[in-house]
DNA sequence: CTGGTAAGAAGTGCATGCACTTCGTGCGGA
DNA sequence: TCCGCACGAAGTGCATGCACTTCTTACCAG
């Protein structure tokens, strides 16, 4: 059913975002091939669309590589992200309907239960991570804009890319539930305004966590190791 | 030298945003190869690049199509791209050398002598579309920033193939190339707030320009017709 | 021992062939 | 006359083969 390109476009995809394939290594056609169980042809597909997406570099004759993406900084990526996801929010307000507005409330909620779990435990970050992307997808998908799908899509993969997940204090944690939570009351409401504002607070919120965050802080809740990033972060393009 | 699925890629996205291709379009594989004088293999691969970039629409045995961005609108499109070439002129100002502000000073003389000819005669429109369009460029690269790049690539995408290029007035022409002259001074100055502040106006101002442009207006420089959109805007995509 | 070079290996770029899906067309039945 | 269906054409998806480029490595000159 579902076409072999595709098939090594999301597997790759999900590879490189996951850090699985790490910036700078050298993707070969024929490995590749031989580990996804198709011929060189969709492999060279997916990576020509990887490419057009920016997760890849492409030299002729010399293969792809995943990229490095060490020269943005995610202050860019922050600043462009707080208008694009706040359009998207403004129109997600306009157009949600009540079942809409419920589908998210069980999002926000599902990241508020693994940011702080029943049994009072560590938070389950690759839940919080899970159900934070999905709430943000269904969020733009809401927007129904496909330059503004574009242009986030990119952004966010920059994002992941510079896997800059290090910390997220309790403060950032559960300021970013209560945003989810408040950006639910707003679609509810129907109200663009506040929640374009209360998405952009989300962000600036996140890039101060990110940026500003001292990983080494009291409470900071950590991964596992510098170089695990988040799980389950490739789900719902949106596309 | 250039690979034939380079070749394919450019010929078919000039042709889309020239709108020599229009939206809706069926793009199939055997004709484009036999019109491009190569094999199907290249093209697959140009068809692939462009739906990553938004410009075609890719379904399962079905073929390609030229994309309809009626969907979204203007802007969208200029509300993101405030903040983003805003940020590229931000960037560039910091960045620029003597060398780089004097070529930006060429090219916006060159919009300037375009639009308003010595001869006294109407703009060439076609010269002030391909300058502004390789002064933005070389904005855009002077800011060195990878996701910048992508983004405005893909909101510059959605510009032009919503061809609303009907009506740009006297006054606005004028104040545009003002702007211009304005950004390579603030840049030369290495002034980052002067330079993202113009690029803002500039933007603010063209977004005025199209949407409440009543196209018909005393004085209104328009194109030929209606399909005619700007010839050679397709140049220099900065990748 | 070091630097340059040429032959081989490995890998990419493109063309072509085949299987399968989709669409258009004509036929038979109600 | 109109609807349903099957058959054929056209086109896409993928595999494979060949030419050419790039990288590796072993060899030889100095």
């Amino acid at each position: 059913m579902t076409m072999s390109s595709d098939r090594a476009f999301e597997a790759l995809r999900a590879d490189i975002l996951r850090g699985r394939h790490r910036p700078g290594l050298r993707l070969g056609e024929v490995g590749l091939a031989r580990e996804l169980g198709m011929s060189r042809t969709p492999v060279r597909e997916a990576l020509r669309r990887l490419a057009a997406a920016g997760l890849v570099e492409l030299n002729a004759n010399r293969g792809a590589r995943v990229v490095e993406p060490a020269a943005d900084d995610l202050n860019t990526v922050f600043v462009l992200r707080a208008p694009a996801e706040g359009l998207a929010a403004r129109a997600a307000a306009l157009s949600a309907t009540d079942e809409d507005g419920e589908e998210l409330q069980r999002l926000a909620l599902a990241v508020a239960a693994a940011a702080r779990p029943a049994g009072g435990g560590p938070p389950d970050l690759d839940a919080v991570y899970l159900h934070n992307r999905e709430f943000h997808d269904l969020m733009l998908s809401l927007a129904r804009s496909a330059s503004l799908a574009q242009v986030i899509a990119g952004l966010v993969h920059s994002t992941v890319l510079m896997r800059t997940y290090r910390a997220f204090d309790e403060d950032a944690m559960h300021r970013s539930v209560a945003h989810h939570l408040e950006l639910v009351a707003a679609v509810r409401a129907h109200d663009p305004d506040w929640a374009e504002s209360v998405m952009r607070s989300h962000l600036f919120s996140a890039r101060a966590a990110l940026l500003g965050g001292r990983g080494d802080a009291p409470h900071a809740i950590t991964h596992t190791g510098p170089p695990a990033p988040a799980e389950d972060l490739t789900e719902g393009e949106t596309a």
